[in-house]
DNA sequence: TTTT
DNA sequence: TTTT
């Protein structure tokens, strides 16, 4: 469909380390559980209360898995763009279940620290990257195939961290 | 947790009419199926190729409840902001399942039709407001002088439909 | 128009306090300088080379006006969600000019700290509010003064999770 | 500075066709003016009021310009996110002059006309660009010189019109 | 004028 | 499971 979005801006802590894996062909995928919370206090009890919300992200994009490899840990606070998806996955007695995430990948998803814990600190974003690591398959798959003969997204890589 | 930002912006098509319900204090809710595709064409094939998400949308807003009902039908384009939120649910067999839905309820929730059918169109938001104690003037107006009489919020709704 | 959006999203220092004025009839109005910036690397001369911009910021709500008073100062690290307006007014040599800003005004204008200094801290969004009701005691509260009969927030409260 | 945001997020209609300008080195940039709006009741008149914010877009990456060129013209509606910059300049008389614009450039850059005008349509967004220019000095390099090898944005565009 |  |  010509003409939509689907974005996701997300400030919040990491609640636990970033959960590293490697697809069959050894493309990196991180996985972030982000927790944003909102408080209030409760006009009949005067108490204070809290909602704690927790997020699933997953970084596709090789930029941003590093960025979370070297300079994410529990605790944490990141601001990231990403998009919704959702998919079908199967339990262990074959029903059908869903899990929507925020994805990280191509353009317009971005990573930001905001603490500058580990001595690290900085705006990133993934540019749709080069070359044969991205997207492979999906929307956002520019490519593939060829190694090109210098990937963006390591021109990229070199800048930071800063 | 202070500092935390829980923020998603979709734009795309209802895939069916709104569903409208009450709650039991008679309260409206109202949800939306609201589709985003990608389009690309894959590299390797030079096929064309689309990838359609299709994302659930929760209105517990008053305001966002009547212009959804007044004025969304099935194809209508639509922008909004909201927020993410997850919830639990048994299934018939007992099991526990997750849902996540996009919240429009309270400040920074928004609704902009963005087709002209029906002959609306407009671009709302909810204040979060209740009745009475909602912008004192307009969103524009900062600042007036003469202290209206009438809280901004019921302005706005009836500034709807223009 | 029916169907725009106009919107800015910020995370930056403030490169000054803020800086309070008051209109003729009382209301508080907010200026803040937010800087932006980006880093990185040259590729050519392989020097670190910064980019820094500055952003004229003005708060008319109320609430987020105090907000800024009580918790913010040079230096603070700030997100906040505002609308861009450019203004006309004239130099002293009579001269037409024009200054844009990011106004925070109104439904969808969001202020919310993003360092703890000042043992502050917190998510901060402007209702529209009208006057004393807001930042009394949380972003969530539309309480205030006079216990309305059905405070939003409680409702919202009763309906989650549904 | 590490962890900051610059965003502007508009849905408006263009004002006039694009303004097509060339660079020194060939590379285009395209102008835009695009109308956002605002509209209510005036609660003390009680006629309704509007009021329309133009804003200056300027469009540096190769990819969007083209889209731009191509695609859009007076009175078309689109979706952007670009960033704000402030650019100083001198009048006639040698006076300094500051000119608040929205950049579109680089990652995190996008435009998506949301009518289906000229048989057009999509979703499109600069990955940065491509080959050589990017990174290479700084998100905010127009720059280039070089022809890339391949540039990515190529790649993109390949892709679109869909 | 901020920040890292 | 985070954070304040």
């Amino acid at each position: 469909m010509a003409g939509s979005v689907n974005k996701v801006i997300l400030i919040g802590n990491l609640g636990a380390d970033p959960e590293v894996r490697r697809t069959q062909d050894g493309r990196p995928v991180v996985n972030l559980r982000i927790a944003t919370s909102e408080s209030w206090r409760d006009r009949n009890t005067n108490e204070r209360r809290e909602r704690t919300e927790w997020h699933r992200v997953v970084i596709f994009s090789e930029g941003l898995c590093r960025i979370a490899e070297q300079y994410l840990k529990k605790g944490s606070k990141v601001y990231l763009e990403g998009q919704l998806q959702t998919r079908e996955w199967e339990d262990q007695s074959g029903q059908k279940r869903w899990t929507t995430e925020i994805v990280l990948q191509g353009f317009n998803s971005t990573l930001t620290m905001l603490d500058g814990r580990s001595g690290g600190g900085g705006d990133f974003a993934d540019s749709g990257s080069g070359g044969s690591d991205f997207g492979r398959s999906s929307p956002m798959d520019r490519g593939g195939g060829n190694a090109p003969s210098r990937p963006q997204r390591d021109d990229f890589d070199d800048e930071i961290p800063f």
